[in-house]
Order: C-alpha cells, then sequence, then structure tokens
DNA sequence: CCGTTCAACATGAACGTTAATGTCCGGCCA
DNA sequence: TGGCCGGACATTAACGTTCATGTTGAACGG
C-alpha cells in the first residue's frame, strides 16, 4: 500500500509499474485527453491501490499558482473576524484553495512578517485586514503581482480592492436610533486604536448628532485602552470599558445614552451601571456594536448593530477569486456593506 | 527593482548578475560556509537590491518539508477555538512555520477532504481536531509519515500523541461545587452531539454525583439539539438551550442547580430562568463551561470552568514540532490539563 | 499502395531550489 | 620542489510535476 520508509508514491512509481511514461500517468489522472479509456482506467486504478496523492508543491512550481488564500487577520478571537475566517475558508475550499492564516495582534513587525512569508508562499492572493500602520508590506504583494484584496479596513494610497462594513453608516444609524429613542445627550465608547474603523464610527455619530443639532460637549467620545499583547490575541476586554464607564459615571451629568464600540464594551457598560443602580434602558440606553451572540440575550438584551460578516466575507473571496482569474469585475473597487441595526430592550424606553 | 511582468527574481537573475553559480547565490543566502567573505556580501546586497524572496515551493520540493503545519478545527466562532488557533498559530509562526487552516463543521465529508489536502500539500505536521465520526481520514497521515497530534478530541485506535482539555475533571468540579454549594438535584445540559469531550464532562458529572451520594434521575441530562449546518460554522446557540431550559422549567420539580456544558447554554437558561421569575443562585445556581469572555459580565456573573486554551494549544505545537524534529519526548503520549473552576455569583447563594 | 491524418503514447525540458561532487589554485610542509 | 591539503567556487543531479514537442502505428482516402 506504502512504500517502505513511508515515502509517498509518485507518477513514477505509477509509471514504473504499469510500463508507461510518467506524462500519460499525469494526463490520464488530470483528465486531459489523448489517452486510451483503457489505458486511464488502468492508471485510475493503480493510483487508487497505492493510494496515490499528488505533490501539490511540485505541481505549484510549474504552474506558477499554489492554489493557496492567503488570510491576515489581526485577531481570531474577536468573533468578526472568526466568522470572516469561517466564510472565506469554506469560499476557498469550494474553489479548491487552501487558506494560508496568519495572525498579526495589531503588530506592525508581524504585519511584515506575514507579507514577507506570502510572498514566500507564492500565495495566489491575499486578503488582509491591514494594521493600518503604513501601507508598504502590502506594497510589495501587488508590485509582485499577488492579488490582494484588503479586507474591514482599507488603506487608500494601494489602489486594491477593498471590502468591509459601513462603519460610518453603523455609527450613524445607532447613534440616530438613540436619538429617535428621545436621547439628547449621548456618549461614545471607543477602542484607542488608530484605525478607521473607529474614525469612520465616530464619523457616522457626529453625522447623526449635527444633523438632529445635538451638541458634542467635550468627553462625548470616550477612549477604552487597549490591552492587546498582555496575551496572545485577547479577546476585547469587558473589564477596560468597565472601568471607563465608571469614570463616566462619577461626571455630573449623565448622558442619555452611551453607543459603544462593541459588544464588550456594552457589557461592562452594563456592569458599571448596575453598581450605580441605574436601569437599562429607563436611566440610560445603550447601543452595542457587532451583535455578539451573547447579546440578545443579556438582560435587556442589547441593541446592537449586526455587521454582515458572512458577506464581506463571501465578496472578499469572489473579489479575490476575480482578480486571480484576472477578468476585470463589474464590481466597484471599493465596496462597503450596510450593517442593520437590531432594536432590542436596551434601547426600548417606556414612553 | 522588480523585473518586468511582475515576475519574481530568482536566485539564477542574482547569480547572472554577479557572475555566478546558482549554487554559490543560495549557500551565500542561506548562511552556509565555504563562501567569501567579500562574495557573500556582494550577493546579500544584490539578493537585497533586487528585493529576492526565496521560492518556498521549490525549496520545499527539495528538502521534502514544506515548514507547515496543518490545523484542523471544527468552527472558529467558538472561542476555545479561536484561542487555540491564536496560539498554535503564534507558536508555529515563532518556529517559521506557517499555517494551513481547514475548517471541517463538524462534517466527516469536509474532515475527508481536509486530510487528502494536508497530503496534497505535504505539510510538515498536523494538528486536529477531529469529529470522531471515525479515524479513516487520519489513519493515512500517519501511514505516510506525517506526524500528527490530536487536539481536544482523542482518537484513541490511532497510536497519536493527544492533548486537550480534562473535560471529566472539568465536569466533575462543577458539579461538585454545585453539590457543596447545597445542590442536591443536578440537571446537566449538554449538547447533542456524539462526541468524547461532551461523554466526558458527563461522566464526571456522574462521579461527582455518585461520590456525593446523589441520585440522576431519568432527565437529569437534558440534550440540547446541535443546529450546525444552517449557517456556516455559526458559533453556539444560547436559542436551543434557551428552549431546552424551558422544558425543563414545565417539570413539577425543578433541580437545585443546572451545570451547563458551555457558557452560551448558560446565556440561555437565564433567559428561561428570567422569563419564569426565577432567582440566580437563590432559586436555582447555574454553573457554565468554558468561561468565555462575557461570563464574567453577566449578572449575575457567571460560575464557569475555565479551560487551558492557551496551555493546549502551544502543547499541541510543542509536541508537533517534538514529533517533527524525531526525537522521542519524555512527555506522555496522552495528556489532559486540568481546567479550573471560576466561581462568581451564579452559585454564590447566601446560606 | 502510398501519403496523410490522427489517436495514443513517449521524450525532453522546465519550474527554483538544495545537495553531492568536481575543479581550480594558492599555500603549506617535508 | 613535489605532493598534498583545503578554501572558494562551479557543475551536475535531483525533488515531482506539467507543458511543448516528438514518435509511433493504424486507419483512411485516392
Amino acid at each position: 500500500m506504502r512504500r517502505a520508509g513511508g515515502r509517498r508514491h509518485t507518477l513514477r512509481d505509477i509509471a514504473a509499474a504499469l510500463n508507461l511514461s510518467v506524462n500519460t500517468v499525469s494526463r490520464a489522472l488530470s483528465g486531459k485527453d489523448g489517452i486510451g479509456e483503457k489505458t486511464r482506467a488502468l492508471v485510475r486504478a493503480e493510483a487508487e491501490r497505492v493510494g496515490y496523492v499528488p505533490n501539490s508543491m511540485a505541481r505549484s512550481l510549474v504552474t506558477g499558482s499554489a492554489m493557496t488564500f492567503g488570510l491576515v487577520i489581526t485577531n481570531p478571537s474577536n468573533p468578526f473576524y472568526a466568522q470572516l475566517i469561517s466564510s472565506i475558508e469554506l469560499r476557498a475550499r469550494e474553489h479548491d484553495y487552501s487558506l494560508l492564516l496568519t495572525v498579526t495582534d495589531e503588530s506592525a513587525e508581524n504585519e511584515a512578517r506575514a507579507a514577507e512569508s506570502l510572498l514566500r508562499s507564492s500565495v495566489s492572493g491575499a486578503i488582509v485586514v491591514p494594521v493600518q500602520a503604513g501601507a508598504d508590506p502590502w506594497q510589495r504583494l501587488g508590485a509582485v503581482g499577488v492579488p490582494t484584496v484588503l479586507l474591514n479596513r482599507d488603506l487608500p494610497d494601494l489602489g486594491y480592492r477593498f471590502v468591509g462594513t459601513d462603519n460610518e453608516l453603523g455609527g450613524y444609524r445607532a447613534t440616530a436610533h438613540a436619538i429617535a429613542c428621545g436621547a439628547r445627550s449621548i456618549v461614545v465608547l471607543e477602542e484607542d486604536l488608530p484605525i478607521t474603523t473607529i474614525a469612520d464610527r465616530i464619523a457616522g455619530y457626529r453625522r447623526a448628532m449635527t444633523e438632529a443639532g445635538l451638541s458634542m460637549p467635550r468627553g462625548s467620545v470616550m477612549r477604552v485602552p487597549t490591552r492587546r499583547h498582555d496575551q496572545a490575541a485577547l479577546p476585547w476586554q469587558p473589564q477596560q470599558a468597565y472601568q471607563v464607564a465608571r469614570r463616566m459615571l462619577r461626571r455630573a451629568r449623565l448622558p442619555d445614552a452611551v453607543v459603544a464600540g462593541n459588544d464588550y464594551f456594552a457589557l461592562g457598560l452594563y456592569r458599571a451601571l448596575a453598581e450605580h443602580g441605574l436601569k437599562v434602558p429607563d436611566d440610560l440606553m445603550v447601543i452595542g456594536f457587532g451583535d455578539h451572540p451573547f447579546s440578545a440575550f443579556l438582560s435587556p438584551s442589547l441593541t446592537t448593530v449586526r455587521l454582515p460578516a458572512e458577506e464581506v466575507g463571501e465578496i472578499a473571496a469572489d473579489l479575490l477569486l476575480e482578480e486571480i482569474a484576472g477578468g476585470r469585475s463589474a464590481r466597484p473597487l471599493k465596496q462597503l456593506i450596510a450593517p442593520t441595526l437590531v432594536e432590542r430592550d436596551s434601547t426600548a424606553r417606556k414612553r
């Protein structure tokens, strides 16, 4: 069944066993024509018998394509990215691509090494969530002709295709909904990272406030410090948001609503509010971001912005497939998918 | 800087530019001796100038090792597996291995294709969470000499190394803690999958009950139906647990405590209890499993079993590295890491 | 019956790298 | 001074495929 020493069977083994040329065996197995039906059957039978598995490195070396997607993600423990991984992996697999995963953990150094690694392994294409600490590492990918799609965070300097969530719209919808529910003063709780995702959400918040003619006094946007690198790839920590929320609650005048940058922050906020004896939504409304699996089951259930993770992942994979195929698609170069507001009890104030 | 047509520079390009042989360039860049210092400097400078990136497929083809870990996971949206991905990817990267990720989504067919795919790409080794629908797909890996480590779920028929959580102990500790807190009748809420993880937890539950001399009437173990394959790789759904919990609450006699198979189930249970006007922990205690990031911030905060995800991932990677290196390690073949109970308010009954 | 055609296969080269030998030449020692 | 050694490089082969191009032999038409 297998050769001595655990070595794998090759085309040559099969060819020798059947007194055929290597090429004939190759063509027979890959289904190309110019091979007699009886020969093909013979080859297939022998390949089956010895458990032949093609060596994709050898194949890739000659074809030039490794049939591999490189996926570069900041943090798999972020549920949004976890879903992206799933949907991209599925799409890749459906098209016979493998997935080479690299985690950057928001580190520029890791990002540079990731780009280098993708180049070495000659991936067919790359889907990248950039750290946004500079475009250099990813510029090289495009320079040597590796199709690259940016995911969730854009680097406009490079002309790459991009698909992500419309965070500006998400921030706008969250804030507009709070306003519609009667909030006049609103505080935003956002992570302290210099990425467009967050800046866009805040922009949406400002737009909603401005449209409603509401003011945004100093301290309306509160930053939750990021504690990455303490351990490997932590998920967001509600604890940090909890402490920031406690600072907020010491203020003289409380806001009517808090818009959180993600559902974990809302969770920390819930605790701080409970400790202060404040009721959600009557004393203060809370809106999350991300619609994490737990959010519907909090008490009160959390109004939040649902992200189109699956759709974004699928589009990213499709964009990459198109670019690999070489056909210029009809799709726009940059694509923003609208998130949807999920209204739940944390904003259901009795009027 | 780069060649026309986006093609990559090769050793041959550098050799031609410097009037050297390809081999000399190779040895100069890979740091082997037998190369003059001035030549080496020249080669390095030229490689740097043209932005040379080695082709790892060609290298792998001749060395026989692809410097790649194959990681096969059932569902990245499971926070436990997400953390495993992170820690394994980190460990792999530290040792210059890349990570080839495949998602099986609890499907035996996907699993078989995953094994095939790992064989094709000649991974240096594989870390696998088996679906446990049969050992056949993974048997082949070992047969052709691919070092394989089983993760979290064992397949005892194969003689592979295994590292996972001691779920029996976890189930025992959760149950014993409930008993210590005064519970006499306890119901277990478990997912409806035929995997050892779950069976072990239930065994631990039974052991704790037996040791305490408590009975386990019919209906003590309730199964939450799995709804995978509705969408791609869903995280666990509290909704299913919620419905099962409602069935439980219709019973004549309520248990003193419920031990949930994961924290999401506890979440669904919380809602069902709240709707019935039951207070945790005074009317009923709840213990979760997994210590998901949200669990500490529920109200009441959830007593749960913390899984050693990071440690398990690191050990899995280390086991694989050892096996790849060929050295028989001093470690036991099968390794179970003890989870720890995290006591919180959901079992803090006022005595 | 001969030239043409085409199916069915074989042969040789190539992909980019590493590993095993070869070759040259300068310097060392007896 | 002759033989030998070893450093510094070159040459050749190999990894397992695929692709482009040969080569055979039989069938076929005029």
